[in-house]
DNA sequence: AATGAATGAGGTTTCATTCAT
DNA sequence: CATGAATGAAACCTCATTCAT
């Protein structure tokens, strides 16, 4: 009905592709339990059904791609800091791990949802693709953060990384948000889950660091 | 049609809720991409679709039974050994975590699968259930796990199993295998998520306690 | 909505079925021009679209099968004739065709359409076993045409119908009928489909009948 | 785009009116089981959508006109022979037949949808148009006809002609060829149907004239 | 004339759950 | 208790056609 400018510039088109994936995600922080089906995404962007197929093959892959530009933000400033002149502590990386992952609400359960996704309706090629691109971001960060605690082995930066991102995602699954996200007013937590995600995240991150970076110091001087 | 035998005595019920138990785990097995309908699962129970729902409220409440089924088999091991009577080190960790659930094909998925579950599907009351009884397993197998590591303070061993369970499941989602469950023929694995899944995680686990023990040691001589 | 009573037993079943079925042709004859969606049938058989999906595996299928119907009519008609004791003429035939093919407004177009889904959306098994069903009747009463008309040589009398059969499709997806079904108000036909196309049909079958006899006559005496 | 040579001349639009009608019958005959959407035609012609609509006003009526332009190829050939010097046998009319009809592999699965086409979904006029240019030719071919056989009487040749055109069509629906056009692997024909359709068909048509012909003969002797 | 981005109606199918038997 | 027939919401995606550029 609406019919808003077209796309038919590349530029247009990217900034189409944007707004949908902006629509998508207003819809899901608006509602996340609803399961964001294409017709409201193109709705709130105020475009026609259609018109997302056109610049998404399928639902998933809408949602994949959501999730890729948040896991971009973080990269981004990721490599950015590793990458640049200063000198990189632990300390640097929780700030970071806590704006673009923690603080925004959405970039968890998303995270979330797309494994789940990846495992059951991606088809197999664009799921590779994706796991493509996160090994690059991967294999890029994480040979920047060797360059910052020399005593790591070649690989160890990247493991380092994949093994906190495993943290992160394992603990926000198991954490308290993960049921409360549904439950307006929750119950109290027992107790074995009676912690702040980001306080036992840090928690837990600062141990796999330290763990790492004394294996490392043992090495160098054993 | 086939009226099986009536459960009427309170042990024939239990037994019927583990067959179709059962029955869903060796569909799972059988085809783990397919999203086991309730169909198929009372027919490989030799059941009735409705006779499922006499014995388990949803569709999604019956996979939580049987990831609890798995779980509490970790946990029973786990805490008969740190509850025992000889010493145990970090390295007897890694066989049970092995064993339970690298090992087991459904572990995995259907724990992985859960959480989703319980943050979208599952009622907040049984979700909430099901947290109660993970909590009191991880406080008595951290209470145990804090005999053997004096040096832990309390509270840091069920914060260990926490972060290990993380680990586990977050590393899991990220291997290959993940994606692998359903793609017969997978291409070769990017380069930062080539390797396997068993030896990335025992990395991954003694990293973290390296770290916990480190830190553990190092509070008690400052 | 309406629960209406269940079918449990196996005649149940066969009724629902045919219910089904008959919905399915009344919408047909109230509106040929729609496509008789599914809804639609289920709507107007007061069940729910999922019962369909019940009785019928596709929209496609259910067309085919209340075609089949059909066809049965007629065979079971002209089978019922030939096998009988009486004497059988080619003047028998046509007031068979006429009954059950010409003035049943619901024949035609439905066989008409339905040779196109069996080319198009039909599965091909369902295809064949159609055409197996199909050719079994014909060759029953193709066999028992024989008997009546003895200087047919064997297999001459099953051509015959194919034939005849073609004709009566062939010559209607031509006749105005197939325009006039859509046009309310239809021009006058142009001259060379100026005709009944029962008068039209009839004509052409004897013409065929004739010879068919004729050389069956010429090869007797010859 | 890329945009062709504009056609401003009307030789040049006849040009691109051929050249969709080319690539829509190059794409039938590539893959005649798909549905041949508008898109892909555009595309096979190395146009755009839109570009298509600017010379068939609707992908319904671009099918027919592809169909019209088959049937000419054969009415044109029969007028020629039977406005021909020398004289017409009924074996003159069986080559003709096969070489227009029956050899090329699109008139019959094309033919075939048309006829339901013209039933449902192209408007009363176009249709009318069609079925007025289809008259003429056959009121041509017939009068052609019935100077070669000179026993019928006037309107039994174009009669003929169109009790033949059902009996090909007809046939054709019915044969296992209809069937094959989308099954790879088709099973085996039933016993009903185990002709080779060119065969049957020959047989059916003879049957036919030499009943029209027998019964001219037969009406000018009596 | 040509383009191709946008439209949105349209129909299929699945499957968790209920409840009459 | 057990059954399985019935339900019907839910969501997907396609594609003929239009029209702004």
């Amino acid at each position: 009905m609406v019919i808003r400018q077209r796309a038919v510039q590349a530029g247009d088109k990217q900034e189409r592709h944007d707004a949908i994936l902006d629509a998508a995600e207003r819809l899901l922080l608006r509602s996340p339990e609803r399961a964001a089906n294409v017709a409201d995404v193109a709705d709130e962007a105020g475009l026609a059904k259609g018109t997302v197929y056109l610049y998404f093959p399928s639902k998933e892959e809408l949602l994949l791609a959501l999730h890729e530009r948040n896991v971009d933000g973080f990269f981004g400033a990721l490599t950015e800091l590793v990458e640049g002149a200063g000198p990189v502590a632990i300390d640097d990386m929780m700030p970071l791990t806590r704006r673009y992952m923690v603080e925004p609400p959405l970039f968890l359960p998303l995270a979330s949802r797309c494994f789940a996704l990846m495992a059951q309706s991606v088809p197999t090629e664009a799921a590779a693709a994706f796991r493509q691109r996160m090994s690059d971001r991967l294999l890029r960060a994480g040979a920047g953060l060797e360059r910052h605690f020399p005593r790591l082995q070649p690989g160890e930066g990247v493991q380092l990384l994949r093994h906190s991102y495993a943290l992160i995602i394992g603990l926000w699954q198991m954490s308290d948000a993960a049921g409360a996200a549904c439950a307006p007013v929750s119950a109290p937590a027992p107790p074995a889950f009676a912690w702040t995600y980001a306080d036992d995240l840090e928690r837990a991150l600062r141990t796999l660091w330290q763990g790492a970076v004394d294996r490392a110091a043992a090495r160098a001087q054993g």
